[in-house]
DNA sequence: ATGATTGTTTGACGAGTATCCAACGATCCG
DNA sequence: CGGATCGTTGGATACTCGTCAAACAATCAT
């Protein structure tokens, strides 16, 4: 099933629907080094374009960071609009504290603490 | 690094030291259905005995099982004490607690909501 | 149009992992 | 002692996954 409220404004690539997203999912997704990094990017809030630089992460190729940002979006942790060659990554927060309340929250206190 | 609090009490398998659990690492380890579940059940309290039966993991040989609390252990997620042929498992939530505050709050919500 | 930019897709490869089975070690019980 | 119980370990196998490289598609700029 697929999340229809975002019809009509910009177009997305395509991610579970909200009842649809999997705590065990969302823990696989995020137990990977790469993707808890692109976590912490992306709780820091606002959209974040695919061009990284200067995050830790210029070692992978960027074939390997589309892939990472496929498995979040595949999880349903993170949405992504398309603009022209562009790729605006946010954090779906809403959808994940009402599915999961305080997780995100947990995660990002964790994440500063270390 | 070794636990070392709890010398001259009781027999304990290895551990990782309260600061040495990281983040992805725990995520990880319950990033599998297998392990989720099994936290599950260390969240509704008190020691569990290795032996499972009842709870929907029937179909795992005894082998794939202790695999998986070793991983558990491993990642700092539980503590198994040893006694007699039998090893009773818990979980670490004062140490995990400490280092994430909200986390096994939020994963055990989570599991309900599902 | 031509070329540069941005990101995805596909294939390949090595590393990791989930599972079962068999064997083993340790422990408890007659 | 001898057998049963509880759990771990090692090997084998199939599958998943992280990574890179090359090709591709779409878009923007000149």
């Amino acid at each position: 099933m697929t999340d229809e409220r975002m019809r009509g404004q910009d177009e997305w690539l395509p991610q579970p629907a909200t009842e649809d997203i999997e705590l065990v999912k969302v823990l696989h997704a995020l137990g990977d080094p790469v993707r808890l990094r692109l976590l912490s990017l992306y709780l820091e809030g606002g959209e974040v374009s695919c061009t990284l630089e200067g995050v830790g992460l210029d070692h992978l190729h960027k074939s390997t960071l589309s892939h990472h940002m496929k498995v979040l979006r595949a999880a349903g942790v993170t949405a992504t609009r398309v603009a022209g060659r562009n790729r605006f990554v946010r954090l779906r927060r809403q959808d994940l504290d009402g599915r999961f309340p305080g997780l995100l929250d947990a995660l990002l206190k964790g994440l500063e603490a270390q």
